[in-house]
DNA sequence: CGGTTGTTTGAACTGATTCAATCTGTGTGG
DNA sequence: CCACACAGATTGAATCAGTTCAAACAACCG
């Protein structure tokens, strides 16, 4: 939680997921050099608050975060994810998500007031934050075409692509990071289905499970059976 | 169609409608003597492609449009709307998503080259995209929410109350610019649901209908069941 | 008038929810 | 190493919200 410009194994750890996720090196290294601190986040811990003002920027270093909302009567939907090397752009005002981990998470957090001038003087970097929130965009339409259009096993089985794609997984093979209830608050279903989903992929052969290992024999037709184009991603 | 700086009569109108969604003055005068063609776009004809290239930036001057996507057995989905004075941005490479109006409108198209120089060269004209983006993101988040987490009834409400506020209009009246068809498109149902839904609403003195006319009775409890909070849309 | 688009209604069906109970795996402390 | 607690996964039965298919009706427009 201490604030430092840079520590010498995170600071490189961080700037080469930003990297991987298409930041020129350059641009990397000043992001890494924003005075900004390092806080864990852990899973069924509140991290931010639904509300609450978010004049920060984050990025996340490992793990897995989500952005959540709820609904009158306490049903959770989360809205987004942000796997390591993605970040949250800062809002002005109060947010209307909250911010929660998926998986214990390292993030890097600043303070707004830090990151807008870096970005305002210069130009490519705005460029690469312009194109993240487009690709942000994308999925977040994706998800409402998921949500809408699609049934409960084209709903799980997408989302699973996405996630090996987002993780930088194989095709074949993936380590599922998420609760059947979280899947279930992704998809816009009940926990309960969400297990029936599963149980019939495996029961068809599109999957084979041992505990959050997942195993895909055929990803072309895992792919085909989730609807999912990959080009939304890039 | 054809391309001039700006026309008296329709600039004026359109620039109007930016500085009412919150634009500075002067801001909005540079956008509106940026080079571009004023457009006009019917509904159920196809405007722009899904997966075409859209180097260009749109604002909407009358009329309303909508994004959309299709899933692979051709059901859509509406991802976004866009009211007069709101703006579709230029995106690098395809875009996943179609452009249709719902209204007949007429549409500002500039090109992505000449908005791109306008936006670096100032920064406040920056800042004021920045929150549109934001702006579209909280409303994408609701709509998630919509489809995920709520009931047939509520979503339409939602909806409902959503276009009330971006329109522009009182609290207890609202002149419906869709077809049933379109919302269920946007709230993730068929037809004949939102109709039996529409029917519902009425019979619960909830709303009065004549034509695309519709009455509130009851702001207060409308926003009640649609479980609706405006805050979202700022 | 005829054609087109949109709305309304009915009946049968089905996918998903709800509620409740049980089972499994993992980590913790004694 | 066992006992216990706890989170998560799994299963069943009853119910219900929303879909599907089909048909009729209304409004609009050239």
């Amino acid at each position: 939680m201490s604030r430092r410009p840079q520590s010498a194994a995170s600071g490189v750890d961080l700037r080469e997921k930003l990297i991987a996720a298409g930041l020129d090196p350059n641009l990397a290294k000043m992001l890494d050099e924003m005075p900004a601190k390092f806080v864990h986040s852990e899973p069924r811990k509140p991290f931010r608050e639904e509300g609450a003002n978010r004049d920060e920027v984050m990025f996340v270093r490992s793990g897995l975060l989500c952005k959540y909302k709820s609904d009158s009567s306490g049903r959770r939907q989360i809205v987004a994810l942000r796997f390591p090397g993605e970040g949250i752009l800062p809002r002005d005002g109060r947010a209307d998500y909250g911010i929660q981990a998926i998986l214990r998470s390292e993030v890097k957090v600043g303070r707004a007031q830090d990151f807008g001038p870096i970005v305002d003087a210069n130009p490519s970097l705005q460029r690469f934050f312009w194109k993240l929130i487009q690709r942000n965009e994308a999925i977040g339409y994706e998800w409402l075409v998921n949500c809408g259009r699609r049934d409960s096993t084209a709903r799980v089985a997408h989302l699973l692509c996405e996630t090996q794609l987002r993780m930088h997984s194989g095709q074949s093979r993936l380590t599922n990071p998420f609760t059947q209830q979280q899947i279930a608050d992704i998809t816009g279903q009940t926990s309960v289905n969400v297990n029936r989903v599963f149980a019939d992929l495996e029961r068809q052969g599109l999957i084979k499970r041992r505990g959050r290992e997942i195993q895909i024999p055929d990803p072309a037709e895992f792919r085909r059976v989730a609807n999912f184009q990959p080009s939304y991603l890039r």
